[in-house]
DNA sequence: ATAAATGTTTGATAAATGTCAAATAATTTG
DNA sequence: CAAATTATTTGACATTTATCAAACATTTAT
């Protein structure tokens, strides 16, 4: 087994155990991908057929509103799947672009293959739904944030939560995640 | 067929068309429920077990917060699913209540027979899937409205996006729901 | 039909956040 | 390493939204 699939198979067995059946006929259409910084997986307006295991480094989604301002949605690390939802689960043009923060290395596999597997495995369409529920319950807590919490609180709730997110994340990008300017987040985490 | 199950079958045929055999085997565990108004389908604490599809009526979907405000974070009328999804999905107590507005009737499944059926039958599972990725997109849209508009914006996707929320549901649940205050609300749609 | 309860609007003011401009600070690149 | 670029902070001020109180309107229950 390459090692740099071993995370994936590890990531996978936790929300669901497969059988040796299913992940032997699931590694051939695993792929590896490495990016460099900056570098795009999925561009807004294009679709999406690819979902992404991140095994090392960190991207971002994000799509440009009106005024062409950015506004980031997502930020993943290590052990995270990258999927710009709408237009994977669709196959519709996709409303964001997913790019890299840092030099990044993936697995990668495709909507077509996946739904091979979906078809020939039960337990594999499994993982494909508790995935999807997990990924919900996710994008809920972050809804619940920016619905109830004032700039100071949603800072508060990234230091506690999210610390990796400030570590690693520019300011500038954080700003719009929280749904606030970047001068009112730099004022808000000075002030603590 | 009772005549209530058929707004059910057309909702989940239009997800993910299913065999007769999946049907048979899915109707025993439906149940019909109906609740007055104000009653309550879900309540904070408790492990939900039971998922519910509207048939006819409307519920919120709203916790308490720290200053025990009540904080509206999902709205359903006819023809929608209605559940408490993280505890539905994990089986540990739920973050929210679900209650109704109006006199409201019901179709119920349990999560344990639900997960009887999907063991029984893939295509079950794959509905399973294909609405929690349904889900999801909703509640990510919900999340950018919240990430990114103004008070007097917010209201305005309502108008364009969801008449049905403005006609039928009290301001003083829309207002949270769309993360301003009641009184922010009244004037934003005052001066229209 | 009336009183009580619930829901909405309005006004005055305070607090939070945004805007624009400029200064620093940190990082990247030749 | 120095210049250029990118990121963050700070200040002055404008705008938006919240808060508190009261009036008004609508719905519900008797």
């Amino acid at each position: 087994m390459l090692p740099l699939f071993e995370n994936y198979l590890e990531f996978i067995q936790k929300i669901h155990p497969l059988s040796p059946e299913s992940i032997e006929a699931l590694m051939p259409f695993l792929q590896q991908k490495n990016f460099a910084k900056k570098d795009f997986l999925v561009r807004q307006g294009n679709i999406s057929d690819e979902l992404y295991f991140i095994i090392s480094g960190c991207v971002r989604e994000y799509f440009e509103d009106a005024n062409a301002d950015e506004i980031n949605t997502w930020f993943g690390f290590e052990n995270a799947v990258a999927v710009s939802t709408y237009s994977f689960f669709s196959q519709k043009p996709s409303l964001t672009n997913i790019q890299t923060l840092e030099d990044t290395e993936t697995i990668v596999i495709r909507h077509e293959d996946i739904h091979k597997l979906y078809n020939q495995f039960h337990e594999i369409e499994r993982l494909g739904r508790l995935l999807a529920e997990q990924y919900l319950v996710q994008i809920e807590e972050m809804k619940i944030i920016l619905q109830t919490l004032s700039a100071r609180q949603r800072y508060e709730y990234l230091l506690q939560n999210k610390p990796d997110f400030i570590k690693r994340i520019p300011l500038k990008y954080l700003a719009s995640f929280l749904g606030i300017k970047l001068e009112t987040l730099s004022r808000v985490r000075g002030q603590k």
